[in-house]
Parts: structure tokens; C-alpha cells; sequence
DNA sequence: AAATCCTTCACCCGAAAGGGTGAATTGAAC
DNA sequence: GTTCAATTCACCCTTTCGGGTGAAGGATTT
């Protein structure tokens, strides 16, 4: 960045100098001001419009995507599901019955479907369909 | 944009004017030349910039994404699911029971869970729930 | 015309899910 | 120590779901 200015100041520096010897040399004071003046208006504008543009297009844009599933605690707690209703919910949601959850956490049947049965209340739906879209939703599964 | 460009015109032309004006006015003329030109040069290079920057600083970016969902007609075709079954699968996805899905579709009960059968064997699952789940992975449901 | 597929519906049966009630255990909070 | 929520399990009953089989009508293709 220092650099650039540096490089700017000196460019400029130069101009002028080229400018003034420009003068001597092909007797550009015959012409008159107004055409000299608006040259070098003209001229310096354009680099500053070349400098701007440089000095900010280099403005990368960088969109980083975070993970694509936060669970929503504010919720869970909201309705007042527990820890082993949202495991429950969880394997539900990938489609197993509730035998095979039962099997997958070690206890009865009878268990799971109380938990079911408890988060049906507390989602307010009546089927596990539902209970899954909801809670798909309400981002308390992935 | 052309209403831009007649301004700067505008104001370019009336800023030269001005110098010209001001050169007889306070007798500029006495200063040395290199020194009219510097600030003439550095003034032009920062109005520039700024043109510069206003020309370009209202790119907006805009993202746009497009919809979320892109019904995979391939894999319909490759699993053989009929409208009647895709249908049914849509409703099936929102949560319907069969006995529901049947109102919506003024079929029978008998008739929707014909067709539930029949994708279940289609998309080689044996419950609602991985149906579901298998559709939306294949994209056959938003 | 025959074959094929889609759609519709029926009946039967067993498995799974859902709803209600009650109760024992545990661990944390008051 | 008592209260409270969470977890566990049982039993009952009804509804829904899933699997199998069969069949009739309609559209399309061969």
C-alpha cells in the first residue's frame, strides 16, 4: 500500500517535470491556456479514476458457509424436551420404529413410546411425521 | 449514468474557468509554474479518485439463490413412480395419514394405501418415515 | 386385438403406532 | 428430608400402517 502511493507520487513527479520540458522543447506555450489546462485535467483525472479504481477493487468478497444445522436450545427448552425425548426424536427422524430405537438405546418399548407419546404433547402433533417435520422446522434435528 | 458524466463535464469545465479567472484576478501568473501545476494535477487526480470510486462503489452484489428445490425427474423415472404415487408421496412427506391423504385426493383409503405399497417397494423402504427420508434425499420432495 | 401400465378399490391379517393411566427409581434442587 | 422432574417400565385399548392378493376399468403401446 505504501508502496502504491510511493510509486503514485513519484509517476506524478514525473509527469510534471515531463510537462514542463515538453514545453521548452516543442513551444507549447503557443497554445492557449485553456486547451494546456484542459489536457492536463483531463489527463489527471483519468489516472486518478485508474488509481481509484485500484486502490479498491481488490476488495475480496468471502463468504464462509458455517455448519448448515445449529440445534436450537431456546426451543428444546421452550417446550421442555429433555435430553433422552430429543435422542428418541433423533432416531425417529432417521426412520427407525420404535423397537429399533428401543434396541438402539438399551431399553423397553414401552419406554420409547412414553418418550414418543411425551414429545407428541409437547410438539403438539399427533404423528411421528409430524413430529418430525416440526421438529425439522423448529431446527431441533439436523 | 449519462446524467453523471454531464456533471463531471460540467463541473470540469467550470473548474477551469475558474482557474483561468482567478489567474488574472490574483495575479497566479507570479507563482511558479511547477507549483500551478502540481495543485492543478494533484487537484484533478483526487477529484479522480472520487469520480472513481463513485463510478463504481454501486456494483451491489447481489446473491440470488435460486430455489431449494429441483424436482429430480430422473430417479422418478429410474424408480418408476408414477404422478398418482408421486402424489401421494408429496402428502405423505407433509404429515398426512392415509385416511387424510384419501380426503385430499377424493380417492379411498384402500386406494392410497395401494400406492403407499407400491413406493415403499419403489424406493425399497418398509415405513413412512424412511420413505420420507429416502425421498428427500433423492430429491424427489422439496 | 393383446399386452402393459396406471389407477382405482376391496378384503384379510398382523405389526406398529398412538392414547391413557399408573407406578418405581433416581438425582438434583429447595 | 421432601419436592420435583426425568427416566424407566407395565398394561390396556384403539387406530393406523404395512404386506399380500385379487380384480376391474382406462389409456397407451405394440
Amino acid at each position: 500500500m505504501r508502496k502504491t502511493i510511493v510509486a503514485y507520487a513519484v509517476a506524478l513527479a514525473a509527469l510534471i517535470w515531463l510537462l514542463k520540458w515538453l514545453e521548452f522543447r516543442f513551444m507549447v506555450r503557443d497554445l492557449s491556456l485553456e486547451i494546456y489546462l484542459t489536457i492536463l485535467a483531463v489527463f489527471f483525472t483519468v489516472l486518478g479514476i485508474w488509481a481509484g479504481l485500484n486502490l479498491t477493487r481488490k476488495k475480496i468478497v468471502t463468504i464462509t458457509l458455517g455448519p448448515d444445522f445449529i440445534l436450537n436450545e431456546f426451543e428444546l427448552n421452550k417446550l421442555g424436551i429433555s435430553k433422552r425425548e430429543h435422542e428418541v426424536l433423533e432416531w425417529m427422524a432417521k426412520g427407525l420404529s420404535n423397537q429399533e430405537i428401543a434396541d438402539k438405546l438399551f431399553v423397553s418399548l414401552n419406554t420409547v413410546k412414553t418418550h414418543t407419546s411425551n414429545l407428541f404433547l409437547k410438539l403438539e402433533v399427533s404423528r411421528r411425521t409430524q413430529a418430525i417435520q416440526k421438529a425439522k422446522q423448529l431446527r431441533l434435528i439436523p
